[in-house]
DNA sequence: CTTTTGACTACGG
DNA sequence: TCCGTAGCCAAAA
């Protein structure tokens, strides 16, 4: 499975109502310190099932200005489950997504 | 081969 | 809290 396979695969074991940092998805994926790598994954994906809108930055910005038409559709698509979206961050305290060992070995390389 | 380029991050001031 | 800076590292130029 190559790298962006990896990424991929990590970003959809986000669950709903939950959110994760580039640098999180990029350590699970077992790729350290390619946060960079899992946005431009991100950006080139197609995928529309694909929860993008469940990656935001190591303090719970979104990565995109908050006026842009990018944020406000990652804004709307975290209010649809449920997430608070106040001054373009959320509460990671509250969402962020806190998977046990077990969670990401068992289901991950298929 | 060197430089630039990022949906990033940590650290200061 | 809000910037600038330095570090990061694979890809593209």
């Amino acid at each position: 499975m190559d790298k962006p396979q990896k990424i991929i695969s990590v970003v959809k074991l986000i669950p709903k109502g939950s959110v994760a940092s580039y640098g999180q998805v990029a350590d699970l994926a077992g790729l350290p310190r390619r946060a960079r790598l899992v946005g431009k994954v991100l950006r080139e994906a197609d995928d529309s099932s694909l929860p993008w809108h469940r990656v935001l930055r190591a303090n719970g910005t979104i990565a995109f200005e908050a006026q842009s038409e990018q944020g406000q559709h990652q804004t709307a698509r975290l209010n649809q489950e449920g997430i608070v979206v106040v001054s373009n961050k959320v509460d990671l305290k509250k969402y962020q997504w806190q998977p046990s060992l077990t969670e990401i070995l068992l289901q991950l390389n298929y």
